[in-house]
DNA sequence: ATACTTTATCGCATAAATACGATAGTTTTG
DNA sequence: CAAAACTATCGTATTTATGCGATAAAGTAT
């Protein structure tokens, strides 16, 4: 997705991964990603209400985002945190929250 | 926007913080008016390339996901962070990550 | 080689987001 | 009161997202 120009790099880099983390089957899917450590794939279709193809499609993005990377084994597909890139987001999020206060955030990076 | 049944409402209270930041306009908006710690509202408009009509548009919708409050001061209309709501978002974004390692999160709440 | 398993992609339909101009509703100012 | 300033909302057009069935693609097993 092409947002139009006129913004800095850094906030359109920053809304490209939180908008992939905007949709609850996109989390749920990161959540069990996540959950796992190690890969999964077709468990990750048996654990939403959606079709495999929209599930697939879930997916597309979030590798498209950045957020997650896909290793295919054989007939399977495995997917894994984009690790490096969920702290760049992070510590984008982090010197945003550090502006507001130091209550949750006591430490950085 | 209304998404389908079938997720944990923990998930659709995520996806609905991170949809919000997921334009560039409104990740400009958030850190317009984080950096001014007092609010603002005019002078958003002045700083994004985009109609009044559309820049009143996203502050609805980040009203409407509760990143940010609203005030009515005479004619104009004074925005500031909904704190309690961000920081909510924060912790689950650090329950995520402690999933995942410990270099950049090393105190939470 | 054929059947089976697994995943991605295509085509399509519907819903939601995005953007703008025009307009209405307030409040202050002259 | 009239004019000006400031925002929000309406109506509308366009683009993008979402979801599914069907199908293709690629590997595995029989």
């Amino acid at each position: 997705m092409i947002h139009p120009q006129g913004f800095e790099a850094s906030d359109n880099k920053f809304s490209r991964y939180s908008r992939a983390l905007g949709h609850p089957a996109r989390v749920l899917i990161m959540r069990s990603i996540a959950e796992a450590e190690t890969c999964i794939c077709g468990e990750i279709v048996e654990q939403l209400p959606l079709a495999q193809s929209t599930v697939s499609q879930h997916l597309k993005e979030l590798r498209r985002a950045g957020l997650i990377k896909a290793e295919v084994k054989g007939p399977k597909t495995c997917y894994s945190l984009n690790k490096e890139n969920i702290e760049d987001y992070f510590k984008r999020l982090l010197k945003f929250k550090l502006s507001l206060s130091t209550e949750v955030i006591r430490d950085r990076a």
